[in-house]
DNA sequence: AGAAATGATCTACTTTAATATATCGATACA
DNA sequence: TGTATCGATATATTAAAGTAGATCATTTCT
C-alpha cells in the first residue's frame, strides 16, 4: 500500500520461498490466514504489528527498528546472510522437504529399521546445503520412491533409496568442499518437527 | 500488548526521548495523534505498519526484518549507535533544542548580527556532544536569556550571551578530546529546519 | 498563586484489519 | 483426463485501530 510497506511485503514473500514454504504452510505455521498472507505480500493491506511478528516468527525473522545511520551496515549484513535462491535451488528444497514428511509419514515397522535411520540422517544433512542444492530431479524421484515403498516389498526397496541418498549427500558434500564453506551453512536448516507450535 | 511489540514500544519512546521531542512534537512530525502515541508507547495498542513507519521515519529509524542468525549482529551495531541519555543528557538535550528555537525566534533585525550568528554557530556545535553533554543548567539560564533578550536593551546581552555559548562549546570540545572521539558523532544531529516537512 | 508544557486518559465516531470459508484459473503430475 | 496444489480473490462478520478533541494530574518556571 504505502512504499515503505513495499520493502516488508517483498522481504517476506523472498523469505517464504527461500524457506521452501506455500503460504498455506506458513499459514499453518504462523497462524495467518493463507488469504491474508497473500494479500500482505501483495502489498494490498496495512497489516499490524501482531501479524507482522506471527509472520516473522514464523520464519526466523527478527523485526528491528534501527538507526537511519546504521541502515547501510544492516543492510550488508542481511545481505550476506540471506542469498535468495535461484529456481533450481527453490525446486530442490521444495523436493527435500516433500521427501523428510514421505519418510516421515511411513509406517512406524519400517521406520524402525536401519536404512529408515541412514536416509533420514542423509536427508537431514541435506539440509546443511541448502544454498547450492540443486538436484531436485533426484531428490523428486526419491520422494516418489519413499511414498510408494510401503506399497511394495518394503525394505529391501528401502535400503536402495537410502543408498541413493547416501549418494547424494556426498556429492553435496564435495562439492561444497569447493565453494565458501560459511554460505553452505548460512541458511537455517528446515526443522520437520515444530509443524504447529504457536498460537 | 504482546511479548513482540513491547521492543517496538520501548525502542520508539527512547529514540523520541533522545532526541529530546515531547510527544506533542512528535504528533506534529509523524502527523500521528499525541493520544495514540501514548497509547503507543505505553504498548496498549496493537499498531499498524503505517503508523510505525510514520512514527519511524519522523525519529530517523529505520524498520528492518532481519535472520535471526544476523540478529546478534544487528544488536551490537545499532547499541553503538545508540547510547542512550542518561537522565541529566537528556534535560540538557532537551535545553538545547529550545534555545535554539528561541535565538530562531528573536526579530530578524538582531538575527543578522555577529553575535547572534556566533550564538546560532556555538549552539549548532553542541550538537556533536549530544552523548556527552550534561549542563541542563547552564544551556536552561542561556536559554532564558536569549527570550529575554528582546524585552532588555539588546544587543549587549545577546553579545554576552555569545561568550557563554563559546564557553560551553568549548569546555564540551575540551572533554570530548579524553573520551573517544567517535561515539560523540553517534547520534544524528538535531536540525531545527524541516519542521513540519512530511504528510 | 498562576501559567505553560508534559504524558496519560476518556469519549464518540469512522475506518479497516483480521478471520473463516469458498472459489477461481493455472500449473504439475499420474 | 482427473487430481492436487499453487497463489489470488470474494464474501460476510467481528474486533479493534485510528482520529479529533477535551481533560486530567504533575512538574517547572515566573
Amino acid at each position: 500500500m504505502t512504499y515503505a510497506s513495499e520493502h516488508i511485503a517483498v522481504a517476506l514473500r523472498e523469505a517464504r520461498e527461500n524457506k521452501g514454504l506455500s503460504q498455506r504452510e506458513l499459514s499453518k505455521r504462523s497462524g495467518v490466514p493463507q488469504s491474508h498472507i497473500s494479500k500482505i505480500e501483495s502489498n494490498n493491506v496495512d497489516l499490524r504489528l501482531s501479524s507482522l511478528a506471527s509472520l516473522a516468527h514464523a520464519l526466523d525473522l527478527e523485526l528491528a527498528l534501527i538507526p537511519r545511520k546504521a541502515a547501510p551496515a544492516v543492510r550488508s549484513i542481511t545481505r550476506s546472510t540471506t542469498l535468495q535462491s535461484d529456481r533450481g535451488n527453490a525446486d530442490a528444497l521444495r523436493e527435500l522437504v516433500r521427501a523428510q514428511r514421505a519418510l516421515a509419514a511411513l509406517p512406524a515397522a519400517m521406520h524402525d529399521s536401519g536404512a529408515a535411520q541412514t536416509l533420514q540422517k542423509n536427508l537431514s544433512e541435506m539440509n546443511n546445503f541448502r544454498n547450492v542444492i540443486q538436484e531436485s530431479d533426484a531428490l523428486r524421484q526419491m520422494r516418489i520412491a519413499i511414498e510408494t515403498v510401503s506399497n511394495s516389498d518394503g525394505m529391501k526397496r528401502l535400503q536402495e533409496i537410502a543408498k541413493d541418498a547416501q549418494r547424494i549427500r556426498n556429492m553435496l558434500a564435495h562439492s561444497i568442499g569447493q565453494i565458501s564453506n560459511e554460505t553452505a551453512r548460512s541458511k537455517p536448516a528446515y526443522r520437520l518437527d515444530e509443524e504447529d507450535s504457536d498460537g
